[in-house]
DNA sequence: CGGATAGTTGAGTTATCTCAAATGCAGTGG
DNA sequence: CCACTGCATTTGAGATAACTCAACTATCCG
């Protein structure tokens, strides 16, 4: 099972292009133990190979309002799920990094929706619910595969709250960050001890429930520290254990 | 389907113990539409009958250490289910009323458990997870009933999360009261205006990520202004509106 | 170049927390 | 039955984390 990136000639073959090619991160992600292989997983449940579509940087893909007919494969970029209030307030659910499935709620009965936002430029796949679902009455692989991902969007739900619910604004910016570059690293888009980091701040205060404001404070603070560095969308760890810290202990 | 609850000769027959009769509940909420039949699904899809448990008032059912290998359905009682981090700090994730089903994150897949304990004593069933699981993959009625469950609970937990990141304490506090409420009228638990309420500040903070102290203020806030009543563990809806204005509103 | 969006920083405000004391109630052991 | 201990709640006083407002700069995009 433990599958190592080398095991792929595919992406060997052309290095550079390890982080654009979609096709080559959807095999990459299915293969490699230990990674997150939601849209490997779907693709197993819905073969009908379903074409890549293109969004820009900063759309909607499906808002709250909506009935999404499909769930959504994040083949490459960030997404985020999100809930608002009708006075403008913001909660972002989930942050989505390639091999994510965004699975809609009502996949079984009618419920309120997700908005479903780019981070980045975004291409994604998508699988009609209904295919996937009559899918999973007939194969029990297919069930065991959507199972894991629910329960996995599960767990990380109850993580959110109790983040939200009973962490400070520090811990909170930097369990979010720990998490996200563990789970880019999990997908080999680290190189050394940087990452790409698309979110504005304006979004990592609507994940972590805090103000850009005092994200933008925390930061700094974090900076100063020597924690990490940031610039030019660009996030380096400069001292995980500084930062672990921060995030577990109070 | 809408079969009232005056279609049940077992319930009429002793109304008095209309509460306290756990099978009555059972079959309540299994055929009066628009309730959470969650215990009646579950039923049937292990139809082997469980034995009905009993649990006296705050135990834990399980805890987050271990890994359950059962589900658990709520018959008679309230429960909750929590994640605790290591200095002592508690987020409740949920409060489980009769006909509830805490369903394990670990279904398909080890996982951290949350901990299940009781409020008041609970009358439960358990559920062999294996039982179910196999279960799902022969009948898609049983597919449709778990993925029901799965669907509410998820946007529950969706809910949850903007509750805790972009409201305030007296939105928090006013919106669980209300859920509650709800819930409870929805079964039949509701007298005139007034409910059970067997939750402690502690747990009400631990819900809506307070401090214990400011729920008191919260709720003697409420009080003063003719919101609701509270005492010997009965509550009481005097100003439904202007508590779903506070609930709402900014 | 102009106009929007992003981020930084300071000053003052406020929602919520912490600490502490007082009260009541429930359960326990003698 | 009583004294005792521990939980639950209320209330005050003071502290603080995070917010709001505002000004300024930098950056991006057409």
């Amino acid at each position: 099972m433990a599958v190592g990136l080398e095991a792929l000639p595919h992406m060997t073959s052309h290095p550079g292009a390890l982080l654009s090619c979609a096709d080559c991160a959807a095999r990459r992600l299915k293969l490699c133990a230990g990674l997150r292989m939601d849209e490997g997983k779907l693709a197993d449940v819905a073969p009908d190979n379903p074409t890549l579509q293109m969004m820009p940087a900063r759309r909607t893909i499906y808002s709250a309002r909506e009935w999404p007919d499909y769930i959504y494969a994040i083949c490459q970029g960030w997404a985020t799920t999100s809930l608002a209030l009708p006075d403008g307030r913001k909660q972002i659910l989930s942050v989505l990094l390639p091999g994510n499935v965004e699975s809609p709620l009502n996949m079984f009965e009618p419920r309120i929706a997700r908005t479903l936002e780019t981070v980045t430029d975004v291409l994604y796949r998508r699988f009609r619910r209904e295919t996937v679902r009559e899918r999973l009455v007939s194969s029990s692989d297919a069930i065991d595969a959507i199972g894991k991902i629910w329960s996995e969007e599960h767990e990380q739900s109850d993580q959110l709250a109790v983040d939200l619910g009973r962490r400070t604004a520090d811990e909170r910016v930097a369990r979010q960050i720990i998490s996200l570059v563990g789970r880019l690293q999990r997908r080999g888009m680290m190189q050394d001890r940087t990452i790409e980091f698309p979110l504005r701040q304006r979004q990592i205060a609507d994940i972590t429930g805090l103000t850009p404001v005092h994200v933008s404070r925390v930061l700094s603070e974090f900076q100063r520290k020597k924690l990490i560095q940031l610039e030019e969308r660009q996030l380096t760890i400069v001292d995980i254990d500084g930062l672990r810290r921060i995030a577990e202990w109070r």
